[in-house]
DNA sequence: ATGTATACAATTGCATACAACATAAGGCTG
DNA sequence: CAGCCTTATGTTGTATGCAATTGTATACAT
């Protein structure tokens, strides 16, 4: 059973245009495929097969893992053997630990720093997203809308080394499976956070929105924990 | 004039003896010959060069290449040449800021959550220091039993992604050149400010041991911004 | 029957070779 | 003499091939 390589090559080419160096074109379609769940934690990864499957040879794909080993999205297992990085328990709750903390700075310094722009934008995001879930849109549909919801309150931080941690973590937690949008109960919920944080952050109350994110935060590592427990397998050890 | 490699790959040797890969070899030594100021952010690297000097072809060269752009260490400037990151003003701030709340969450969870052996170590460490600066230790040495105390809290957090966020921050930093240890005055206030952290977290007192390395954080910036003061020569532009 | 040793297969790590591209210099033309 | 085009050189990107290490299977001994 082979995966659908062509899917994701496809969708990286359209948003770079086909402009990407191999290297750089492997990276995303990596990402894309373990995004996807294409390919789940703990997938050993063979260099000469993948490199066949995507039609590109060893050398960029090396380059491209050995950023993606730079990032823990994978890890050399024992023998050097590649595999898909496997997240322990405790790293769930240090993740969110963190993404608690940085969300809580990023929404600040939006309260604090953004430009009126950059918080119209924000604002505009916020409705998009109430229209979409009022009209039942798809788990990935509203995703993606969170997604876009978060990233530009990040950019609002005017940190950039504030956004690219808050990035890697997004990245890495793709590693722990499907997203909170697969719990219905859970939309509403996001959504009246999503209104604390962007009122606090359109009021400009710095302290309201660090607040509001961590609220935000605390709910959805719950959140997690419960599909978690949902998922709950025998362990394959 | 060409740099002694020699010395920083024998460090790297002696810290791992002689166990590393090629590629992980070389990524020490680039980020020892950084750190050491003997390459400067924006210097050229030419990969024929390197690999000549260092003894190792390009490929495993080109992989630590790789896994340095990923950290934001190495960047690729206009004609894909690759070149040492240049930081820009900003980004100081931006650095420090980050570094000031995760230090502080770091300090927090130290203090709330560490054990009482990690405690402990983080004291010692903290005497050391002490006797270091009373014994009018060098500049580097100094250094070094600074960045100790620092990590020992980061791994005192028991948050991997944190120690991991704080570490690539730390070498991202080197970027900046010359560490606030090169001004004697600051010398005694990083004691004192220390000195407080570590109080805070031998209590427990989660709050003041955020406050402290925030403030300790804060004060820091301060110091760099004199540094790159007196470093203020004409533009090369 | 189980544990161990040895041989073989497969995969990763590294080096060399080639191709494509950017850059800079020099000559030619207007 | 200036500007542009051409060419030559050097650097990055990619492919292939080889060596070394690791995992695995089979056979033998206890």
């Amino acid at each position: 059973m082979s995966i659908d390589w062509a899917k994701h090559s496809l969708a990286v080419n359209q948003r770079y245009s086909d402009s990407l160096s191999a290297t750089r074109h492997i990276r995303h379609v990596l990402l894309a495929a373990i995004t996807a769940g294409d390919i789940m934690p703990g997938t050993r990864l063979k260099e000469t097969e993948l490199g066949k499957q995507l039609g590109f040879s060893r050398t960029p794909l090396r380059e491209a893992i050995a950023a993606l080993k730079a990032e823990g999205i994978i890890e050399t297992g024992e023998g050097g053997s590649l595999q898909v990085r496997v997240l322990a328990y405790q790293d769930i709750h240090s993740l969110y630990e963190m993404r608690a903390t940085l969300e809580g700075m990023a929404a600040r310094l939006a309260a604090t720093g953004a430009s009126p722009a950059e918080k119209l934008f924000i604002n505009e995001i916020r409705i998009t997203e109430t229209q979409l879930i009022n009209s039942q849109a798809s788990a990935a549909a509203l995703a993606q809308i969170n997604s876009k919801f978060h990233h530009g309150i990040y950019l609002a931080s005017h940190n950039g080394f504030l956004t690219e941690a808050l990035d890697r973590l997004s990245r890495t937690m793709v590693l722990l499976g499907p997203t909170a949008y697969s719990l219905p109960a859970r939309i509403q919920e996001i959504a009246l956070e999503h209104d604390s944080i962007n009122e606090a952050i359109q009021a400009g109350y710095g302290d309201d929105a660090e607040a509001a994110a961590k609220r935000h935060l605390r709910n959805a590592v719950k959140a997690r924990l419960q599909i978690i427990a949902g998922q709950q397998r025998g362990s394959l050890d």
